[in-house]
RNA sequence: CAAGUAGAACAGGUCAUCGCGGCUGCAGCAGUGCAGGUGAGGAAAGUCCGGGCUUCACAGGGCAGGAUGCCGGAUAACGUCCGGUGGAGGUGACUCCAAGGCCAGUGCAACAGAAAUAUACCGCCCCGUUCCCUUCAGGGAGCGCCGGGUAAGGGUGGAAAGGCAGCGCAAGAGACUACCGUCCGGCCGGCAACGGCCGGAGCCAUGUAAACCCCAUCCGAAGCAAGACCAAAAAGAAGACCAUAGGUUUGCCCGGCCUGUCUUCAGGUAGGUCGCUGGAGGUGUCCGGCGACGGGCACCCUAGAUAGAUGAUGACCCACGACAUAACCCGGCUUAUCGUUCUGCUUGCAAG
RNA sequence: CGGGGUGUGGCUCAGUUUGGUUAGAGCGCCGCCUUAGGGAGGCGGAGGCCGCAAGUUCGAAUCUUGUCACUCCGA
């Protein structure tokens, strides 16, 4: 990814749940804190209730997968967390790429006119 | 053709676009970019065994604890595999078995039953005695406070002192006899487990060791977050620099101590490098062996991440895609799994 | 990577050590009594293949092995 890094620490994680906004739909939940600087950085939780080894690395891919294909109209210097569901083991790239794309909107972290536009 | 049985192989494919982790090459001071090539499984899983490797411990032996348990072999090793033996199931191909020892000792066996490792409740028989019948041989019925014999029959139980048939007897009993079984001895075959034959028996006597235990064999402990190296930091040691700033020791001076600067050593946190993949490796072929397996030759190199790489979209084909993602590496075991293909063998039916 | 624990009526737990006849307790549920009715109280009742599968034994919730799920601890 062109713009952003990956969370890695626990103490990231832990700085982005406790000071960051939070929404949720059926699939994912989303975090998000500004942290000051000029890229974005993703965490992707999935937990071992979502399913076994396979499931979990296709769950991460997807979402990793959506948010790439998506990444110009995101703004920059964002924390964000993805915690995804145990419902997203079920199912496909569209309703990953849907759900991300929704919650990104309702923390308004999205150029609407791109996102339209697409 | 159908049913079955044993074994083996495969585990969606092709194309296009976007994307990811190593590697190689080129460019660049570097961040990085471009190109090429490569990148999960039969179980990678569960972590149930075994070994390699690493660190620690260790003269040798024993105890404790744990594991294994018919015999022989294979192997680095195994609780695995192969070939046998015995037993169980199946018409059969074939499958399954923790399959050493309760005459070393100890424990346990509910309920039922007269009695559970020793027993006489009913029954059968003998003896004594009373009464009745009587053809004077005997027969029948009752009694025995505590007379005796018997384990055939009854019933209980998982188990009641080998089974069955005969002979025998007052009634019975391996008391005796044949067969079967068990145990003991001998001979023969086999490396052995064991099998076959012959002879004998005082058939002295339940089950349970996945009860304690006994016997035989094996096991030092921990694990790649093992461990090795480099090394910010923090705490430490030694030395030097002060003709020196501050504090303290006594009012002052010298001297001492602490703070200071530098060097060296030690240390090992954050971080990094190695361990990290060429190996009890694969494929083919030949030889030895019934086989597991071993040996020779030729060829091949086939993930190595470190929050952790295989995905997305579109098209076509088909059987419409199951289970499941390496984390030091191997040998096994167990469990999950949509299906496809091939081979050996068995049984049944039909036809030739 | 290593080690431990738990699985028993709808729920929370006994019983497993040392195998034995029909597995108990509390809460909940159902019926009846009581009340004008409800609650409380009293009486009665139903509900379990003891996580699953094999095995040992005459007999298994209990013993053995395998397996599944949940959970905890250490590095």
């Amino acid at each position: 990814m062109r713009f952003s890094e990956s969370l890695k620490k626990t103490h990231q994680f832990q700085s982005v749940y406790q000071g960051g906004r939070s929404y949720a739909d059926r699939y994912l939940v989303m975090y998000v804190k500004p942290n000051g600087l000029e890229i974005n950085r993703i965490g992707i939780s999935v937990s071992k209730k979502v399913g076994n080894s396979v499931v979990r690395h296709r769950v991460a891919r997807l979402v990793r997968e959506s948010y790439r294909l998506h990444e110009s109209i995101f703004n920059s210097g964002l924390d964000m967390v993805i915690v995804a569901r145990p419902s997203a083991a079920a199912v496909g790239y569209k309703e990953v790429e849907g759900a991300l794309l929704h919650l990104a909107k309702l923390h308004q972290v999205i150029r609407i006119f791109l996102y339209m536009d697409h």
